[in-house]
RNA sequence: GGGCUGGUAGAUUAGCGGCAGAUCACCUGCCUUGCACGCAGGGGGUCGUGGGUUCAAAUCCCACCCAGUCCA
């Protein structure tokens, strides 16, 4: 949608001398005061034209334009906001904050729940990895982490804050007052915006070529093809934090704005030349006029930027590179400090995932550079040089760099892995012999090992295999999978639990308001064979990873069984079981299986306290990654970075203990989700996205404030005992801790020492020794094996000459047929093949009784003719009813007693085979 | 939550129904007297755990545990 025109058409710039003009070179419509400008101001129209040479008054770091920003807008009676974390886990539908306004998203914008402050300004540190390729590429202007200053107003139709003229006046009066722009260097193109959903009109701001801010004025929402008004108007500026600082300090390129000295410290390390900084600033000047980075507009560009510097386009890619790699590190660990810092964990999955492709390209890139220092000393010295801007900074450093060592760690494993698991699959004979990968091992790679193509290729076509990486390699790789992702999938389709139900008035919860009450009376005010619906209720519905009440529902004598309650837009439905029938108007008295209730509860309140306790013994970075309560053991997963040591466990097992005997408060009360957010944090949100104005606050007093819906225990001394019965890795980055509480947890322990006393006794010992017992008795067994093995062996080489003696000529072969008493299958074995290997021209044949197992073991001589043992065996054995089988040089089978009498006759059989050598 | 791959000596692994092997490391001796050296000999295995199929299971089937990995 084109905006019309009269939304632009500001007072201000009516007022002020703004003319509105159109641009010669891209068409586009800007607000200017320069009489004779014909150029919107933006690049490619425009070229950057602040380096050597910045427009305001003065230079700034980013501290100080930051403090101008947020202390011109303070005077200017808005209020300032501390900045949000990069991870937005406060939405499901984005993992990092990309934006000012994405901290306020959805709840604020949607208006369900009213802005902390309004007006408020904010800095706020963004991360967008869709520009993870442009940057260094592009002398500063794309960068993964960025803080987007902002001023932001929230207006409705009850209260009007300001628009667009106040906006604009704002604007202009801090980059020409505090910043000392000149007003004929501001350029405003009119331009339409749209995001997530919304859109409106907005003005770019431009100095000097170069787009320092974007004035959104979000006022529509996008349904269809059609722009409906939203019921609040929202001022969504962005001004760009390193863009000021850089033209206001007209470098090269802004990464020496912004990262000054520490640009130095990460040169010297990879010894990287301070580039020319005329050449510098004309490939930066060259690289604004690009309008799009992709790699072919790079190199025509670089070509272009060879001609005009007068040298050759291999020479200039080899005096950049080293710089556009230096300066992506920089931004990279900018970047990945304050992600680790903020509670990332590295993983396979969601915003985890997004860390470690951040960790392992800038690995890359420190590869190229042959940057030997640790990527977690680049990462610290990132951390000193922001920490007194950012104090919180300082607190995870430890966490930041351990994390960063291991996923380092983690990466160099896998693609040593990678090499050899490659290796030897291109080693056996198939590929070497083909000199081409097969399209199923490259998708084993992947799927199996996470190798990906690239990288197979790559470490392949080293060893002169050649790999074929087809276009549709994704989309065969999701086929794979389609077959048994839908399955699940399907099944969780919800159906609505309200269907059929009349319109009906909320449910009251009693179970919030009085929840110590057993039973209750209420009203039916619907009810079929299957659901009930009531005035108001004691039964909890599903929800928070709690499971729901059960009980009775009773009227007259009749009574139903409550097997399950839901709740849907503030009704609560009872699923019931039984005959009992009740219609709308009943009067019905509600129990609620008390037990049940409160071993529920107990779990519920034990999470929380496990959460704190784990959050004590692990770090900051613990969050809540899911949950489920049930009644006889709980699970709570947390994000951690590798496995939990058994002592870490069992720490976190004692702390929670601890805190139960402590007998804390737990309060549950609803609050202001603003007021609590301040209060607590957004901790607040473990359980994940939670919905509306007002919050139900669970406190556990002085250990762990979460925003959750559940039943809890008043007071942690009721749970009695927590028990953590194990722990395990669900994926990369989070662990999985199954635990009981109350009286379950004293049920697994009594369990767990069932199964000790079980083993003491099975060894005859005291459960004291019952360790060293079990470590003597294995050690016992092998050594017993030993010696089994060692008499098996003489007591063969004994037998052996006596077997030899009792031989007898079989044709060209010598024959020896013996049955023992009490010798089983592996002492046959043991005695044939001695005999058997010390006389090549033997064949012999042994039975024992104990097992009834027979063998055959033909020496070399007959083997080499032609004569096969199993086959052999195989015959002889089933001509006296039995079974058996095996390879030319040894038969085994098993002759069952009925066939002992005839022993001889098989062995008769097997000596007319030999006989047929020659 | 679902799929795939793997678990064999201290380490890396071969075998994939029929006598558990290799390489490195380790120990002993010789050669040499020292910097990934050669030779001879040796120790070291509940073949992840528990069931099942079979005359016979490290090997096939089922369940579980552990590790890796992909998809949601």
């Amino acid at each position: 949608m084109i905006a019309d025109p009269e939304a632009y058409r500001l007072r201000f710039f009516l007022e002020n001398g703004f003319i509105r003009k159109e641009c010669s070179h891209c068409g586009r419509h800007f607000w200017t005061l320069d009489p004779d400008a014909a150029l919107c101001g933006d690049s490619p129209c425009v070229p950057y034209s602040f380096i050597g040479d910045p427009p305001t008054k003065r230079k700034f770091t980013v501290a100080e334009m930051r403090e101008a920003f947020l202390s011109f807008f303070e005077r200017n009676n808005h209020t300032r906001v501390r900045r949000y974390p990069v991870v937005a886990r406060w939405r499901d539908d984005i993992f990092l904050t990309i934006a000012s306004i994405a901290c306020f998203q959805p709840h604020v914008t949607s208006g369900d729940v009213p802005p902390p402050f309004n007006p408020l300004t904010i800095s706020q540190p963004c991360i967008r990895m869709n520009d993870l390729d442009n940057v260094g590429k592009t002398g500063g202007r794309h960068m993964t982490i960025f803080e987007m200053m902002a001023h932001h107003a929230f207006s409705s139709k009850e209260k009007e804050v300001y628009w667009k003229e106040d906006t604009v006046r704002y604007h202009h009066e801090l980059l020409t007052k505090d910043l000392g722009i000149k007003g004929e260097e501001i350029t405003y193109i009119e331009h339409w915006w749209e995001g997530g959903g919304d859109a409106g009109p907005d003005l770019e701001g431009m100095v000097r070529g170069i787009e320092l801010s974007t004035l959104v004025f979000m006022q529509y929402k996008r349904v269809g093809d059609n722009y409906r008004e939203l019921p609040i108007r929202i001022v969504d500026t962005g001004y760009g934090l390193e863009r000021f600082t850089w033209v206001s300090q007209g470098t090269p390129t802004a990464f020496e704005a912004v990262y000054g000295s520490l640009m130095r410290g990460f040169m010297e390390i990879a010894g990287v030349e301070e580039p020319d900084p005329a050449a510098m600033a004309e490939a930066t000047r060259y690289a604004g006029l690009m309008n799009v980075v992709d790699a072919g507009s790079l190199r025509e560009a670089r070509s272009v930027l060879a001609r005009r510097l007068g040298m050759d386009v291999g020479e200039l890619e080899r005096a950049m590179s080293p710089i556009e790699a230096l300066t992506a590190v920089l931004d990279h660990t900018k970047a990945l400090v304050f992600m680790l810092s903020d509670g990332i964990v590295p993983s396979n999955v969601q915003a985890g995932y997004l860390a470690r492709l951040m960790i392992r390209r800038t690995k890359r890139q420190m590869d190229s550079l042959k940057i030997k220092v640790p990527l977690s000393e680049l990462l610290k010295m990132q951390i000193d040089y922001w920490r007194s801007q950012f104090p919180d900074l300082a607190s995870n450093v430890d966490y930041v760099m351990r994390v960063a060592d291991l996923e380092v760690g983690r990466y160099e494993k896998t693609v040593e892995l990678g090499k050899s698991l490659i290796g030897r699959i291109v080693r056996s004979e198939g590929i070497a012999k083909s000199g081409v990968m097969p399209l199923e091992k490259l998708i084993e790679l992947y799927d199996s090992n996470g190798l990906p193509p690239e990288v197979v290729k790559e470490v392949s076509e080293a060893q002169g295999v050649k790999v074929e990486i087809p276009d549709t390699f994704d989309t065969i790789v999701a086929d794979r999978h389609s077959g048994s992702a839908d399955g699940g999938a399907k099944k969780s389709e919800e159906r609505d639990i309200l269907e059929g139900i009349p319109q009906v008035q909320a449910t009251e919860a009693v179970y919030y308001s009085k929840p110590k009450l057993r039973s209750l009376s209420a009203r039916v005010l619907y009810a079929d064979d299957r659901r009930v619906v009531l005035d108001r209720t004691i039964f909890y519905p599903e929800g928070g990873g709690q499971l729901s009440d059960r009980g009775t529902i009773s009227s007259g004598g009749k009574t139903a069984q409550v097997i399950d309650a839901q709740r849907s837009r503030g009704v609560v439905v009872h699923f019931t079981s039984g005959e009992a029938c009740f219609r709308a108007g009943d009067e019905v008295e509600c129990k609620v299986d008390w037990e049940r209730r409160m071993s529920l509860a107990r779990h519920h309140s034990s999470t929380h306290i496990l959460l704190g306790a784990a959050r004590a013994v692990l770090g900051g970075h613990v969050w809540q990654e899911g949950a489920q309560k049930d009644v006889d053991r709980s699970r709570l997963d947390i994000s951690h970075f590798e496995k939990i040591s058994r002592d870490q466990l069992k720490e976190i097992e004692l702390i929670a203990n601890r805190t139960v005997e402590e007998c804390r408060p737990i309060k549950a009360y609803f609050e202001d989700r603003n007021r609590a957010e301040q209060s607590f944090g957004l901790r607040l949100y473990q359980g994940g996205v939670v919905y509306g104005p007002t919050i139900r606050v669970v406190e556990v007093e002085g250990w762990d404030v979460e925003a959750c819906g559940g039943i809890h225990c008043e007071n942690t001394g009721e749970i009695g005992m927590i028990k953590i019965l194990r722990s395990e890795r669900i994926q990369d980055g989070v662990e999985r801790l199954e635990f009981a509480s109350g009286q379950a947890a004293v049920r697994a322990v009594q369990d767990m020492e069932s199964a000790l006393l079980a083993v003491a006794e099975n060894l005859s010992s005291p459960i004291e020794r019952v360790v060293k017992a079990s470590e003597k008795a294995v050690c016992e067994i092998s050594s017993s094996k030993k010696d089994i093995e060692r008499l098996r062996r003489s007591m063969a080489a004994e037998i052996v000459p006596i077997l030899v003696a009792a031989s007898e000529p079989v044709g060209k072969v010598r024959f020896a047929f013996r049955a023992f008493e009490s010798l089983n299958s592996a002492d046959l074995i043991a005695i044939a093949s001695c005999g058997v290997s010390s006389h090549p021209e033997m064949a012999v044949m042994l039975y024992s009784k104990a097992d009834n197992s027979v063998l055959l073991m033909a020496g070399e001589w007959a083997v080499n003719r032609g004569f096969n043992a199993g086959k052999a065996l195989a015959t002889a054995a089933s001509s006296v009813g039995g079974k058996g089988g095996g390879k030319p040089d040894i038969g085994q089978g098993r002759i069952p007693a009925e066939g002992e009498p005839r022993l001889s006759e098989a062995a008769l059989l097997v000596k007319g085979m030999l006989e047929k050598l020659y």
